[in-house]
DNA sequence: CTACTTGCAAAGACTTTGCAGGACG
DNA sequence: CGTCCTGCAAAGTCTTTGCAAGTAG
């Protein structure tokens, strides 16, 4: 379990129900509707403004991470340990997250050869799934 | 120049105006804002609803190609041959192109590993340039 | 001529924000 | 109790779309 306090939150009951939300939830990449809709299926109904706000707070502090995958809106999860990456099936959506070090080790190889100070990356395949 | 008549557009002054702009500017990410403005500097203003129409069109026909760097706006660039990835000052905005073998052949074994058949990807790199 | 395009303004989707009332420490 | 937080609704972006007039072949 994250803690709000260590982020520099005060703990409230909005918050912890989204930090929840992102615990309990099989799929880890949300959107601020999946968000919404879960938690008017858990009986704790927030408004989508508070929802905005809390994950932009969670984003600030680096417990949740943002993704832009698709143009129509972002996706957030939980940051974690591992510095993972994402495929996406075009067709349905889905996302399987891998890691992989040959990439880790190049990026940085590259970084340093351009002159770049490096902060994050972001590296995505799409295509279908078998 | 890329040819309309090849993507199966017809001819028409507002698409050779935005391709034009294209191909002139230094900057190879243009937004659609970026492109209004080139207009009007040019002296040939178009609508942003016509532009929004034709990058749509010069997507689809395979003429350009959509990023969306920032949560903010769409970025377009003429499609090359080549398959470069790109690295983006946070600071600045400015946007360098990179090409990397290693990075490429990697992609397609891990593509392989999961079972996707690879469509295409998407690789950042987010810093400060020295 | 006939079909496809454009400009304009209205509508849409997603996200942010101001304000008054409410919760936290 | 003062400060920070929340709900609500209004406002903001960026983007798409309907319709009537214009352009291409």
């Amino acid at each position: 379990m994250k803690s709000l306090k260590k982020a520099g939150l005060i703990k409230t009951q909005p918050r912890m129900l989204i930090l929840d939300i992102f615990e309990a939830q099989e799929k880890k990449h949300l959107s601020t509707n999946d968000i919404y809709m879960a938690l008017q299926r858990n009986k704790t109904p927030l408004s989508l403004g508070t929802i905005y706000r809390v994950v932009n707070q969670f984003e600030k502090s680096g417990l949740i991470q943002s993704h832009h995958f698709s143009p129509d809106n972002a996706v957030y999860e939980l940051c974690a340990a591992d510095n993972h990456d994402h495929m996406i099936d075009i067709r349905t959506g889905k996302i399987v997250e891998f890691h992989d070090e040959i990439i880790e080790k190049r990026q940085k190889e590259i970084a340093e050869e351009y002159g770049l100070d490096l902060v994050d990356h972001k590296f995505i395949l799409y295509g279908y799934f078998n």
